[in-house]
DNA sequence: TTCGACGGCATTTTT
DNA sequence: TGCCGTCGAA
């Protein structure tokens, strides 16, 4: 190797052999096997800097996929540290659904025969369910027999496995197969019909197109030459399939760079059940035959005593690949196991716990602490405890609040301003707030619609020439018809903002919820969506509905991704509070003090899969995850018997806690010894638990409405300003919001904002597909502006 | 068309 | 327990 230049060993400080090893292998495919808390982010973002900063890869030629809009963002923050502002924002950071969006939308004229146009809609999973029961409607099927859910189970497994609906039916084992496969066929009719495709097809089209499109495939393979793969266990097939196409091309017409990175751990494969497969690994072993591999076993998040009980509850998997993870941390504290009588003891227990960590100052924040469990519903139970308590706490993973039903509704109705032959939208909210037009005029009028070949929107418009229906109906379908005609035209003198606050009003949908004490909660959140919508309110409205709707489709909001109490939106700045977070959602993040709790047979494993071997394997991982959140303190926590449902079961220590070593545990506080795990089959004994929990005085502080303040760009350390004199005065900007600009990689998008900052210009612009909003320097980004 | 009563049913879920 | 969907009555 040549001599190190400063910039080398400035990125390489710090890594270890294997690290540095991962780093500076820019070349050609690469395996990277990372266990838990082994620096693999580190490794990806400190690898990529060193492609741009010491091997003069461009860097748009960069290409990193991860599974989470929050990982995503994660890792563009801290290339921003690496490599700077400008450079990290012109490397393509997603996921891969919204690179696949993306690339969708920008070849959207292949996508003509298919139905689709550009502005395509996606559809989030109640869309999806209401489409299959629609589907399901149309075929005579009986909705009590084949349940929505598991149809759309089926259906999802098969596009999964890239079945065609006559591929799936061929394949059918069973009867219910067979039945999803009709139902598949005509639920993909109904997405085309409404020009609207599901998360799964957003990975098989941009597959297929690749695939059969080879020139497209080639301009792709060309842009994106340095490919990245986080959580490479958790690729399903399709995914895969992208990865190889654009790393290696098509087995009929192999390109592209080869140089594929990906970055996993078998032993915390989790997403199974999605599809994720462990013969990617193989397949990828297969297909880049020629790729280096590379282990990270040194972990440096947590102490021996966590490692080694995360390792013997995983060992007892078959087929993995053996890793033995050390750390130079030390032994660190034991584990704390701890026994309650019943799941409210649980979750006072916890929340006890937690306030004599804060008290003694083991723990100087809350927010270094996360409580995991197997099932949301559990966090119910936390919740009260925590509310009692007085201690704050955010639960995360569960995306609630753009899943409510107000919020949909006012999305729906923004969708139809947008495209009127969003028939989806139009049934959702045809009659919300009532306007007594119920299933049966509707029923009528799509038939009606059908029959004519028009879109719903259009039969509502022309309702009154409707044979059947009578004087009430019609007169309720004109007014609304009125209605949204009337909304319609706001869009041209109305910006975002205030075109949600017109709809709110003129449906009567605000004026219905502030009148009740009930409506009060739901009012408030359409206030905060109205808040998110004000990041748009300098551009023409109608591309601002665009953007923002795209925006809520795929982010799921943004920069909102977590949700606290009740469902309401939190915003970072809101508050150092205790996470409660499922164990699948917490992947990838870590904690000083966990405490993980529900350690039950029939909750961790979970009851549906203690039967079968390979979903008992996926529990152990699921359980293994957890246990390497950890950094110091490890709590495993469980109820002797718990509320199901109603009644009130008795349960059996998980088998997890029998693998590890009594050893690795210290005595629980205030509850008897480990091996109480047979006492519950003795029977009744009652614990001596300390009730009285004291209060030290935390407050609360949920997430609410609070105002937002604005969201500054962050202050950036590498990125030098470039030569324009700092004390010149500013020109006129060149750009201005609404304008529709050219970018040579991201391709179109509109500016949002234009800022002068020490005499140069900077811009907001929101580029089409997820990606969107970046923040890009006049003086570096080549922009041209589109008419 | 709406509303209240009643019965059946409950994993995980990055997108 | 609590959410949804269905059904009968107004």
């Amino acid at each position: 190797m040549p001599e190190h230049t400063d910039l080398e060993q400035e990125l390489l400080a710090g890594l270890n052999g294997p690290q540095r090893e991962a780093v500076t292998t820019t070349e050609g495919p690469l395996l990277i096997l990372a266990g838990p808390g082994s620096g693999k982010t580190r490794v990806i973002t400190h690898r990529i800097a060193y492609l741009v900063r010491c091997r003069g890869v461009r860097p748009w030629h960069i290409l990193a996929v991860t599974f989470t809009n929050k990982a995503a963002r994660e890792m563009q923050e801290r290339l921003e540290k690496l490599v700077g502002l400008n450079e990290a924002r012109e490397m393509y950071i997603g996921t891969f659904h919204a690179i696949c969006a993306r690339v969708l939308r920008a070849e959207a004229d292949l996508l003509a025969p298919l139905g689709l146009t550009r502005s395509f809609v996606i559809l989030d999973t109640d869309d999806q369910a209401a489409l299959i029961k629609q589907a399901l409607r149309d075929l005579d099927l009986d909705e009590k027999q084949y349940r929505v859910s598991l149809i759309h189970a089926l259906i999802s497994r098969a596009k999964n496995a890239m079945l065609s609906p006559y591929q799936m039916a061929e394949q059918a084992r069973r009867y219910t197969e067979e039945v999803a496969a009709r139902v598949y066929r005509r639920y993909q009719q109904l997405l085309r019909a409404n020009n609207s495709v599901d998360f799964d097809d957003l990975l098989m089209l941009t597959e297929q197109l690749w695939r059969t499109e080879s020139e497209v495939l080639e301009r792709y393979q060309q842009r994106w030459q340095y490919i990245h793969v986080d959580e490479f266990q958790d690729c399903n097939v399709p995914q895969y399939k992208l990865i190889r196409l654009l790393g290696r091309g098509s087995y009929e017409r192999p390109g592209g760079s080869g140089n594929v990175c990906v970055v996993g751990d078998d032993d915390q494969m989790i997403y199974s059940w999605r599809g994720a497969s462990a013969e990617n690994v193989q397949a990828f072993e297969r297909d880049f035959p020629e790729a280096r591999i590379i282990l990270l076993e040194q972990n440096y998040r947590s102490t021996q005593h966590i490692l080694d009980a995360a390792q013997c509850v995983v060992r007892r998997n078959t087929a993995r690949k053996e890793k033995r993870l050390w750390t130079a941390l030390g032994q660190g504290e034991k584990l704390i196991y701890h026994e309650a009588y019943n799941d409210e003891a649980e979750g006072l227990y916890v929340a006890d716990e937690i306030l004599k960590l804060l008290a003694r100052g083991e723990v100087a924040h809350r927010g270094e602490i996360a409580v995991m469990y197997r099932t949301n519903a559990q966090s119910r139970a936390l919740e009260e405890q925590f509310l009692r308590a007085n201690i704050p706490y955010k639960v995360i993973g569960s995306r609630k609040f753009y899943e409510r039903k107000e919020v949909k509704d006012m999305l729906a109705y923004l969708r139809l301003l947008l495209n009127p032959h969003d028939d989806l939208s139009l049934q959702r909210i045809i009659n919300v707030p009532n306007r007594k037009i119920g299933p049966k005029s509707l029923g009528e009028l799509q038939r009606w619609a059908r029959e004519e070949q028009h879109s719903l929107y259009d039969a509502l418009q022309r309702s009154e020439e409707h044979p059947t229906l009578g004087r009430a109906a019609k007169n309720a379908l004109q007014q609304f018809a009125q209605l949204l005609e009337e909304l319609r035209a706001s869009v041209a003198e109305l910006r975002l903002p205030e075109l949600l606050d017109r709809v709110a009003e003129r449906t009567g949908y605000g004026p219905e919820l502030r009148a009740s004490p009930e409506g009060e909660e739901r009012w408030s959140n359409i206030l905060e969506l109205r808040r998110v919508a004000e990041d748009y309110a300098e551009i023409e409205t109608s591309l601002a509905l665009e953007l923002f709707l795209e925006n809520v489709a795929l982010v799921g909001g943004a920069d909102v991704a977590q949700t606290g109490e009740e469902g309401t939106l939190l915003h970072e700045e809101d508050q150092d509070a205790v996470t409660l977070i499922t164990l699948h959602a917490a992947k990838g993040l870590e904690f000083p003090v966990v405490f993980i709790v529900g350690l039950d047979e029939g909750i961790l494993p979970h009851g549906r899969s203690i039967d079968a071997p390979e979903q008992l394997e996926e529990e152990r991982r699921l359980a293994y995850v957890g246990f390497t959140r950890a950094m110091r303190r490890l709590y495993l926590v469980r109820a002797r018997r718990r509320s199901y449902f109603g009644d009130v079961v008795y349960t059996e220590p998980s088998r997890f806690l029998a693998d590890i070593p009594p050893d690795l545990f210290a005595s629980s506080p205030g509850s008897g010894s480990l091996r109480q795990s047979s006492t519950w089959e003795r029977g009744g004994r009652y614990e001596s638990y300390d009730h009285d929990h004291e209060d030290y005085g935390s407050r609360r502080v949920y997430g609410g409405a609070a105002s937002r303040p604005r969201r500054s760009v962050p202050a950036d350390t590498t990125f030098a300003p470039s030569s324009a004199d700092v004390s010149s005065t500013p020109a006129a900007p060149r750009f201005q919001p609404g304008d529709r600009v050219l970018h040579h990689l991201f391709g179109q998008g509109i500016v949002l904002k234009s800022e002068l900052e020490s005499g140069s210009e900077f811009v907001e612009v929101q580029f089409q597909g997820k990606h969107g909003k970046k923040r890009l320097s006049l003086d570096y980004a080549r922009l041209e502006r589109l008419p």
